[in-house]
DNA sequence: CCCAATTCCGTTATCGTTTGCGAATCAGTT
DNA sequence: AACTGATTCGCAAACGATAACGGAATTGGG
């Protein structure tokens, strides 16, 4: 594996070129401060030489590293490799690197990725999706590096910079166009009540849309699932299969959200006329299954690179006007609910 | 954002603890050289003082970083985020973080990028699907670290070490498959015949096969599409509305083989009793759509997971029997494909 | 109770850069 | 020719750890 004898110094193209080692370092940074005929003679040799700087070096003597540290829940998601893929377009426009952790949502791991990551001195942190507990706050406190948390808040932290969307707001508008659509009997399948970020702002819209027009909550309609396909499937069969069965289903992410169109298709029923069924996030699979599917469209690239861009600004000191972003989604409605319409919100 | 007064180092540790650095060091890094109570000293100290070792002094004093550097074409992509996951694993099992790098296949990019993470000084390096060029071969031999290729390989050097799966072969399976069914009308949408990591293997083994089972090579069966669910739906559209169409497709990615399957019932055609269609990967969405794609069952996560322990290996001195892995790949036969039955290859 | 073998631990040289400070060079002005 | 203000550039001190080396402390056997 082609080993070099050894590797070569900003000191060996020094002496090679006949100046110092402060002015290869000045022309290897691109200071202005040295005469160019001098910067030629040096990034001559330094080509002849295959020298190639140490960031190591570099990061311990200036104290930054150009990497920043993204802890997600699990990039084999779509959801959060599309927002993963907004990180790091920015983070490499910038010049940037990232190393990326997955968390799995673990408290434990998350804490610990953390504190590696800090130990590796990052120059700036991306905390994804995952709860924010008093010790994620203590570990935060600690450092002085800028943490901006992206499709989450932090609910006890007023000024943690943030990046996500109205999740309260978002399952509200989904399961007002099924409203809408004349429906009353309005299934959900939810996530974990006891997941802050998804689970329960997405139930809590749900309620608030029923309560708003004046409809019942019934708990025989809701189901909560764990976000996977068969999750969906299984439970809308149980729901589907009730005596009273909801006509529409208001499904906290897509990927349950086309279990449960199949799993209507395999009752015999016919989607969206006998029941309509509207899903969440808006990936890809939503466009790839038939009938399509009506999603809220969340701008997942848009969520990673708004807050790496964000970051960013922290890590340069610029001037940060608003630290604390909620971006726009849309309703996409299409086959698997009735009307047709665009909403922005 | 909490600045802290100032850093706190290993030597201020010492001090406080009364102690030299050496000995701090050693009980930081578990070296058993150092008396328990006075082992309890120092971590009680290092517990008060709030000390965070840094890992880029470490790094430039060790010279290692335990950080792996992973170049890959596209995180959104369903199966390369599948064979990252596979990575992260393997590395965090091992305490190895990565920096991971998207290239979307631009040679320019990929070579970019590759000299960033060695100036990092990674430990290692992944390189995933892109083709290996001189220019690749140049930097590889430049450098010392060791770096093993992931789901393609290097035709050109013997000894480079890689981790995928047979693509010809597996390609000839899926489409023998269909020829097994009684299909004589096979059609093909491809990739890029210029890709030389999957659109041209894969290519190959449907050539192959038809071959050796006396079946002529119909051009105007063969459409190459970029991978994408639209080309697969398009490809589809043509190929199906011709005079003479093919009554069964093989179709070298999944999400372009939905995309086929859906062209197909927008033509009124039912799926499997007028075209089988077989897919290639095996990504969720496989799973996701009616009917079920058949498909060839790539091992996504462990073609991550086996490269990453191999890398580890190389990284640890640890003795190597095989440095160049075949993964097995199967055949997972399901409602889109007349035959049913499991194979493996 | 002494000496050798272990165990522990401190000294010090590095690792490869960046960077502040001051010296040296160079023009341009008087 | 002397003076001044920029430009250029070199020196040397960090940056925060690791690790080789050797000295001191502890232990055990006879």
């Amino acid at each position: 594996m082609g080993k070099k004898k050894e590797t070569i110094t900003i000191y060996d193209v020094a002496r090679e070129a006949g100046v110092s080692m402060a002015t290869v370092s000045r022309v290897v940074n691109g200071n202005p401060n040295v005469k160019p005929v001098t910067r030629k003679k040096v990034l001559e040799t330094i080509r002849n030489m295959g020298y190639r700087p140490n960031a190591v070096a570099r990061g311990l003597a200036s104290k930054k590293t150009t990497t920043v540290g993204v802890v997600i829940p699990d990039i084999s998601s779509a959801f959060f490799a599309e927002l993963t893929r907004g990180i790091e377009d920015i983070a490499n426009m910038y010049h940037y690197n990232i190393i990326l952790c997955n968390s799995d949502l673990k408290k434990e791991k998350e804490l610990r990725l953390i504190e590696t990551l800090l130990e590796k001195q990052v120059d700036g942190l991306l905390f994804l999706g995952g709860e924010v507990t008093d010790e994620h706050r203590d570990i935060f406190a600690g450092s002085s590096v800028p943490i901006v948390l992206a499709a989450t808040y932090d609910d006890e932290d007023e000024s943690r910079p943030y990046v996500t969307i109205d999740q309260v707001q978002a399952a509200k508008d989904a399961t007002s166009v099924l409203i809408e659509e004349g429906h009353d009997k309005i299934g959900l399948i939810g996530g974990p009540l006891t997941d802050p970020i998804l689970g329960y702002p997405r139930y809590q819209g749900y309620k608030e849309a029923l309560e708003e027009k004046g409809l019942p909550l019934r708990e025989e309609w809701v189901r909560l699932g764990d976000y996977r396909y068969h999750s969906g499937l299984q439970s809308a069969k149980e729901l589907l299969t009730g005596d009273e069965a909801p006509t529409a289903l208001f499904v906290i992410n897509d990927e349950m959200a086309v279990g449960a169109i199949h799993a209507a298709q395999d009752l015999g029923k016919k989607v969206p006329d006998d029941v309509s069924v509207i899903g969440f996030d808006n990936i890809p699979l939503a466009d790839q299954v038939r009938p399509l599917l009506s999603t809220v469209a969340v701008p997942m690239y848009d969520i990673g690179a708004v807050a790496m861009r964000l970051l960013t600004k922290y890590m340069n000191d610029e001037p940060i006007q608003e630290n604390q972003v909620l971006l726009e989604y849309r309703l996409e409605l299409a086959d698997s609910t009735l009307t047709k319409e665009t909403q922005t919100g």
